[in-house]
RNA sequence: GGUCUCAUAGUUCAACGGAUAGAAUAGGAGUUUCCUAAACUCUUGAUCCAGGUUCGAUUCCUGGUGAGGCCA
């Protein structure tokens, strides 16, 4: 519901009936009244100068007095340069404080009974969860709500990376090396410990390598392909592939691993169903930290032969083609897009064939129209093109196809790299937010009094607070520098803020004893802050809609701070419970209400707790 | 080399083509007999460059510069 609906409305009646004028209630140009103006709303009348001969002054003028004679709403006016600024009645603001309580969801749009699917999260099981993945949770997680606010049925997905050389290498190191050992034997989380074996792996190799390097055979391969002018160290880094898949003693262990695998061997299969059910725990550990959770699950392991059999059906249709070679590639040229293989001419599919197949296959599942993936941007091509051929293809979602794509997450010293141990391990930084939070809780001593398990379970809300707002509020297509400093700041633009203002309202709430919240009709002279978390209140639907259809949570991470500043010095300004008289005092509890209620939908939506107490 | 994305206070982020470009942080100065001071008030400081479209451009278009990604 649109509560300026009738302002809108009013005006295109307006220009009607004093002009003959005819536009629609969509075209007229309505936006708040900037601070420094006196009146509430502004008309942008420049549009219609042109159209309609006359100066904006006059045009103003003409409008301005029919408004505030034709509607009740409206009681005065003013027109600065080309901008006409009305003012709302008290009557106004009181019905939509009014209409706004009466609404069960407000925010939420009806069910449409479409089904979208959303993507995200998508780890590899080699390496626990780092700070990347978290940011890509957090955005699809989000989108995912805020779908579901906008009458989607959403089916929230994650596709997992279980199979290839890494986790074998994983799988490997812990046969020899392991002696056995498991997440309970070595007290660690299962996603850590075989992300260690994994590092283990990557250790002996390089080790293996390097004597290698000095070895007769080394120094006699160096000297036969290296480029004029070039080191030792530049050409063995550009040789390692090579020498892993020609001469690694530890790698021709580990690819033998990957043909038994796909030969199905039994033992290792079950030591891989092993070593990854110990990361599946470790990994749900940490969704649940973090508060997600998925509908479904997709493994490359039963993923990564679809779509053969599209292709199939793509070269029937001529939409792909055979090259001599026995290759098949598809030919994007015409929409500016290159020339793209989809199988290898020894009959193996590459990424591209698998994500047609598995698309299809959700479509099987599911039978959804839309579907969304939650990827950082250096996969922004792939998508396109994948995209494209799903449209040949005519596939019957290919156009609800989005990909949500993010910018690369950054430390203050340039991108993560494991090889010099800067990547944020995702449970190392929420465990050091929370102890943050401990910390400054205790010199507070707001929560001291309460029972223990209460006061952690707030702490964990604050401290996640603090780091999901901190990555939310910036757009996802924007690369984000990640200073972990800042993430645990809970002053000024940030989670803590905003939950500060939930806590605040839910206080006077519990005092005002709300079920005796009497009436407000009496009450008049709406002061400018009401006014303003008003209007605020008005725009959240529209917030929640377009944070939608652009896919972007962090618009509705800068709503909830917005209205959160303005509830803080709303609270500053006036007395609630002490107000003046009684209409006043219902007014301010029935508003704090409200403002309590969006800021808690609001952080629904982007995947926050508000705690009672902090 | 081709192509995509980004560029706004010292720093981190905002701004459906609309008014004097907003916040936060950092620095300085204040606010507590009163509903939670993780708050509030005051103060210093910015649109990468050159054109174009428009009544009006941070926003749209073209070219350039810089940063990053993808492809080769």
């Amino acid at each position: 519901m649109d509560h300026l609906v009738g302002i809108r409305r009013d005006f295109v009646r307006c220009l009607a009936e004093k002009f003959g004028y005819n536009t629609t209630q969509d075209n007229v140009p309505v936006n708040e009244t900037r601070r420094e103006f006196s009146g509430d709303y502004t008309f942008v009348l420049f549009p219609y100068v042109k159209e309609l001969r006359k100066s904006p002054a006059e045009l103003g003028a003409v409008i301005g007095d029919w408004l505030v004679a034709h509607t009740d709403n409206i009681i005065s006016y003013q027109v600065v340069q080309g901008f006409l600024n009305v003012s709302m009645s008290d009557g106004f603001w009181k019905h939509t404080l009014d209409d706004i309580s009466s609404i069960k969801d407000y925010g939420s749009s009806p069910a449409t009974g479409e089904k979208v699917i959303v993507e995200f999260s998508s780890p590899n099981t080699n390496k626990p969860l780092h700070l990347g993945h978290i940011r890509n949770i957090l955005l699809g997680w989000s989108c995912a709500r805020i779908l579901e606010a906008n009458g989607y049925d959403v089916i929230k997905t994650q596709v997992i990376n279980d199979r290839g050389i890494a986790i074998c290498k994983s799988m490997l190191a812990w046969q020899k090396f392991g002696n056995g050992a498991t997440p309970e034997s070595l007290q660690i989380k299962g996603d850590h410990m075989v992300g260690d074996y994994y590092v283990l792996f990557e250790k002996t190799f390089r080790t293996e390598y390097e004597m290698w390097q000095q070895s007769a055979e080394g120094q006699a391969i160096y000297q036969k392909l290296k480029k004029a002018g070039q080191d030792t160290d530049s050409f063995f880094k550009e040789y390692k592939n090579t020498y892993f898949n020609d001469y690694s003693v530890i790698g021709g262990e580990a690819r033998q691993m990957l043909l038994d695998w796909e030969a199905g061997k039994p033992e290792v299969r079950a030591l891989w169903h092993q070593m990854n059910g110990w990361v599946y725990r470790g990994f749900d550990e940490t969704y649940t930290k973090l508060g997600v959770s998925f509908d479904c699950v997709y493994y490359e392991s039963e993923t990564y032969l679809l779509g053969k059999k599209a292709i199939d059906d793509g070269l029937q249709k001529g939409i792909f083609y055979r090259q001599d070679d026995g290759s098949v590639w598809v030919n994007l040229e015409d929409v500016g897009m290159d020339r793209k293989i989809l199988l290898r001419s020894d009959g193996t599919s590459v990424y591209m064939t698998q994500d047609i197949g598995t698309a299809q296959k959700r479509y099987e599942d599911y039978g959804i129209r839309r579907m969304v993936y939650t990827v950082a941007d250096e996969q922004d091509y792939h998508f396109k093109v994948l995209f494209e051929i799903l449209r040949r293809m005519e596939e019957p979602y290919a156009d609800g196809l989005h990909h949500l794509s993010y910018g690369m997450v950054e430390l203050p010293t340039g991108r993560m790299k494991s090889r010099e141990g800067t990547v944020v391990d995702a449970d190392d930084l929420i465990t050091e937010v929370i102890s943050e939070v401990r910390t400054i809780s205790e010199e507070r001593g707001e929560l001291a009094a309460l029972p223990i398990e209460e006061q952690e379970l707030i702490l964990r809300q604050i401290g996640l607070g603090a780091l999901k707002f901190f990555m939310i509020k910036v757009q996802p297509r924007k690369r984000m520098i990640f200073d972990p400093r800042e993430s645990v700041d809970m002053q000024g633009q940030t989670g803590p803020y905003i939950q500060n203002a939930g806590v605040r309202i839910k206080s006077v709430l519990r005092k005002a004893n709300t079920e005796t919240a009497g009436s407000y009709d009496k009450y008049s002279d709406v002061s400018e802050l009401e006014k303003a978390l008003l209007r605020q209140l008005i725009q959240f639907p529209q917030v929640v809609k377009e944070a939608g259809i652009n896919y972007d949570p962090s618009a509705l991470a800068n709503y909830a701070y917005q209205l959160a500043r303005d509830y803080h010095r709303f609270y500053h300004e006036v007395r609630i419970l002490n107000a003046p008289d009684a209409a006043a005092k219902n007014f301010r509890i029935a508003l704090s209400g409200q403002v309590g209620r969006v800021l808690e939908k609001a952080f629904y939506l982007l995947g926050i707790e508000m705690p009672e107490r902090m």
